[in-house]
DNA sequence: ATGCAAAACTTCAATGCATGAAATTCGTAT
DNA sequence: ATACGAATTTCATGCATTGAAGTTTTGCAT
């Protein structure tokens, strides 16, 4: 498990994306090309495929795991914890975990949003793959009420919600407003999610 | 404008088109080529790109029109109408208006939507444009209540009214439940997105 | 009717993403 | 040391998409 093999294969890995990532920032992403990418990380063509389904998937390579943690976030409420609080929770708890630190991680976690905001295809993939992990989170929730939340209910919850998010925040950051406002347009939305629209 | 020149191109456009249903539901949307399309309405395959921008275009030729129908309604509430009221009114026209006939026209329209359902290229591009339209929607309805809605307000009602009715509809359909189902759904998800999950 | 300019179309060539198959190299357990 | 399997490279190919250049068709003025 932790043999040459395995740490080579997570060099070659980590070296495809931060390639691909400098090689965006530098020249833009339709203008880099799989070939550059794999130069960089000194690895044929051919083998990007093995690492990557895909040009745009080489920018999602954690998305499999936030979801699992966003799965095991709405799986476990608390005792008494009704389902608006626990999704409340839920987007607290993200907008906290996304403002690490300012060292060159998130430089690149800045410039990669920045990339899929702009970019057709990339935007085109983070909607669906934002989708497709919004139904599984539905059905986690679903099952973390069983008999309260049928799984429409759920579905409804989860959708109304990250859709209400997603949308304001992109609206506030279309703007060119700071990260800041955004946290604070995402946790109005989230009333309005939750809630209803103020009377 | 209703010259001979004007026609012509709309037959071409119909023909690529229902050429590209057809093939796509003989076998398959992948397995489809562009030269086939092309070829099925007498065109280059170069020609297919001045009607369409892709493959999956194709697809959404009717989008920008039922944009701009949303548009429209969003635009003009009634007197004393509320925002919450005309959303829910917006769904139920979305509703009624998207079950017409059962002729030829509809089983193209089922076709579509079963594709766009299961072909992964189809349903991202899909997704995307049905953000892109989110946003629109929101700064109409934003537009529409001055003073009342601010633009986060609007894109948070907005996102979280579609993103319900969306997953809520995706659930039913993929539990392969029939249409009149996820109708109710639909109606189930816009009230929990409107009025928050019930008590 | 005729000719002209613009619009639409075709042909040709090239690029880049993606994938399958066969041949080769590398890591590991024995 | 060696044999096995995993990973990689090489080779070949299909297909979407785009640019450039040349040809046909159409609308219109004469």
């Amino acid at each position: 498990m932790v043999g040459l093999r395995e740490r080579k294969k997570q060099r070659t890995r980590r070296a495809l994306i931060e390639g691909a990532l400098r090689l965006f920032g530098e020249k833009g992403y339709e203008e880099t090309t799989l070939a550059e990418i794999a130069a960089s990380a000194e690895v044929s063509t051919r083998t990007f495929f093995s690492y990557f389904a895909s040009k745009e998937d080489v920018l999602f390579y954690d998305s499999e795991h936030q979801i699992e943690r966003a799965l095991a976030f709405l799986s476990a409420p608390a005792p008494g914890q009704t389902p608006a609080d626990l999704l409340r929770a839920f987007i607290e708890d993200a907008l906290s975990t996304s403002d690490d630190g300012q060292d060159t991680w998130s430089e690149q976690t800045a410039l990669r949003l920045e990339l899929i905001m702009r970019e057709p295809p990339l935007q085109a993939r983070a909607l669906h793959l934002l989708f497709d992990s919004q139904l599984r989170l539905a059905d986690a929730l679903s099952a973390a009420y069983p008999g309260r939340l049928d799984r429409v209910e759920a579905a409804a919850a989860v959708g109304s919600l990250i859709g209400a998010v997603k949308l304001a925040v992109m609206t506030t950051l279309n703007d060119g407003l700071p990260v800041e406002q955004a946290r604070d347009a995402a946790r109005r939305a989230a009333d309005i999610a939750l809630h209803g629209l103020p009377r």
